[in-house]
DNA sequence: CGCTGATGCAAGTGGACACTTGCATGAACG
DNA sequence: CGTTCATGCAAGTGTCCACTTGCATCAGCG
């Protein structure tokens, strides 16, 4: 009576295909294609598009979360966690999320299943906030410490997608943060 | 005998609709609205939708070149050539180009549009290698190079139109390199 | 004033695509 | 063996949108 082909193997042939094209481009039919079942199954299964693609993203991040609810005293280790995390997220299933998050700003479906797991960046600020508190990290919005962060390992995500030329292999958490607080150090005067 | 709205009112307000929805999602007839004509004028002026946005980009982008032909001895101040040219670039136009960007990688329509400028890439390329060379950077492939540079820049003007907890202020380049260069030193042994 | 050509308007075409439906099949289960 | 139910298949619906077309208008120009 279950179905022959699971709903994790239809998730991962709908992210597959949506890493790929992107949301808006993935049709119905190329998913419902990839994963093997007819598009109609794939309708009175799933519902939905959205809803597909919510339970795709429920299905494959949920469970991967943040452990950094006690800041401690070492920046850099807080700072690793944090890099570490999104990193592994940017690489996870063929680079899905950033696909979606650049398409969260123009599509309002793809912006609501990305709403969910968004409290997480909350979480980052906390800590930020924390170390900024210590003296150990120059005092500014806690948003744009993250993305001063974050943002060589989503530019390298990025590229690695888009510009051939550029490096193929992801970036290293670990050097990222020693980059960025070296560079930060010299912005205190 | 000339139109009443001119060509670049036309192009102007389609910029501004493709920053504010996209290229995909900003229909020609909300274009034509807002640039106060009506769609079949729109389609007898500029043929399709593409071209529309081809000699938009052509029209506000082309003069603007980098100014980079022959890279000096001073690697922070080339930097700083590249870094405020791309910052003055994703802030023009309500950063209409960092909008095509992320569309490119999935509509060819939009790539091929962009595909034009992109020569300016490999001048970059060249600086690079060049300060390379001379010592003045690290030797890693020189799209990593750049990314690594301009990374802050994107991500900030990225964030500020996505996150309205993100700082609202573009980035100021010369902070930008001074901060790479630092964090940068650190990575010689 | 009469011609030309660009425009507005309204209706329409065609294709893509999310989603539906009716029917036949075939596996599982009692 | 007979019922049940998820499936495949094929056709279809409705909507959106780029692009078209025929016609009336109206400004500029000789």
């Amino acid at each position: 009576m279950a179905s022959r082909v699971t709903d994790q193997a239809v998730y991962d042939a709908a992210l597959e295909v949506i890493a790929e094209q992107g949301y808006e481009r993935a049709t119905t039919r190329a998913i419902a294609d990839a994963a093997g079942i007819n598009e109609a199954t794939l309708f009175r299964r799933f519902v939905s598009k959205e809803n597909l693609l919510r339970q795709a993203v429920r299905g494959n991040f949920a469970g991967f979360s943040l452990d950094l609810d006690a800041p401690g005293d070492d920046v850099a280790a807080d700072l690793l966690t944090i890099v570490g995390y999104y990193s592994s997220l940017y690489e996870r299933r063929g680079g899905v999320v950033l696909t979606l998050m650049r398409e969260a700003k123009f599509s309002p479906e793809v912006a609501a299943v990305l709403a969910e797991p968004e409290s997480l960046l909350e979480k980052v600020d906390a800590v930020i906030l924390h170390h900024q508190r210590r003296g150990a990290l120059v005092v500014e919005p806690p948003r744009h410490t993250f993305f001063a962060l974050i943002g060589p390992v989503m530019m390298r995500a990025l590229a690695r997608r888009v510009d051939r030329r550029a490096t193929q292999a992801p970036a290293d958490p670990e050097a990222v943060v020693r980059r960025f607080l070296d560079g930060h150090r010299s912005l205190e005067r």
